[in-house]
DNA sequence: CTATATAGACAACCACGTTGTCGATCATAG
DNA sequence: CTATGATCGACAACGTGGTTGTCTATATAG
């Protein structure tokens, strides 16, 4: 029987993969009109969602303080991405809610998946794909993303 | 036939999994003696290895500028994981070695990787991981880690 | 010997995260 | 109706990681 691999590899293999989709999103997405879009991003249009959100929310469901979140939907705003109203029903809440832009960087992103996700299973097989999807599954919380990315990595504990 | 999953959840379990390994290698490097190391550090000490680099060899290597790893260097140095020393056949370069803490850090995590690595073995099945593992090396790159982590997915395009 | 390239140090700067503070607003208890 | 406490958003100060640019010292090629 062969040896099985280092365990550092596993790790490894998982970024890279991460990595090779969100770098291939962010090339595809540059090429249709949204250059200025970072990986962080996507995750926050994405979790603003159709609806709108405020920042403390946002902040709340990411995992960062609401001052993180405020900063980078400043960001976010000052892009094109976003535009803040106020809530008729609380005047100290300001809803963020997506532009047309924001909209429309959500639908290539949703397209520009699948898409990947089709050159994987051309790769691996439908199959194997689905069952590498499965997996996944099992060893990982169920709950969603946490922001924090570039703090978790190399900062403050 | 049941449908695919959504584009977006290939992406996001690959990073979960990353980050559920990582995270757990700390959090039993803590209770081992190296409650300081962050995750990037790990991959810098991995790189500098028992032959020992420099600055801007360990730059190149790493993805990010000279400067960038000297900086991360110096934090290293000063936690006591590394040490700087000279070379004798060019005055110019200061080599840096680990140090017997550093390669202490390194047995660790190699055998904690390994503990996590059969983790995931007793729950999906040694075959059915390295299926997974064999599938990640046929999509991802051969070549090794960046460091640029934290810029890449928040910053500076 | 001179021109070029490289190592490392230093400074200025930007991005993203943190904590702490504050005034405005809402919700609730008395 | 009023006092109290919680929450929202804004602002400031700070730490860390990354960048570029500049500088001196040292190698190396012509």
């Amino acid at each position: 029987m062969s040896t099985d691999p280092p365990g550092f590899e596993l790790p490894l293999r998982l970024f890279m993969g991460f990595r090779v989709l969100i770098d291939e999103l962010h090339a595809e997405l540059a090429r249709q009109g949204h250059p200025d879009l970072r990986p962080m991003h996507g995750f926050v249009l994405q979790a603003i969602g159709t609806r709108g959100t405020t920042a403390a929310e946002l902040g709340r469901h990411l995992g960062v303080s609401k001052q993180a979140a405020g900063k980078t939907l400043d960001a976010l705003e000052h892009l094109g991405y976003v535009e803040r109203g106020t809530d008729p029903n609380d005047a100290r809440r300001k809803i963020v809610r997506l532009t047309q832009r924001g909209v429309d960087s959500l639908v290539r992103s949703a397209r520009i998946f699948e898409d990947l996700r089709s050159g994987w299973a051309d790769t691996l097989g439908e199959d194997r794909l689905r069952a590498l999807e499965s997996d996944l599954r099992r060893v990982t919380p169920t709950d969603f993303f946490r922001l924090d990315v570039p703090g978790w990595f190399g900062g403050y504990q």
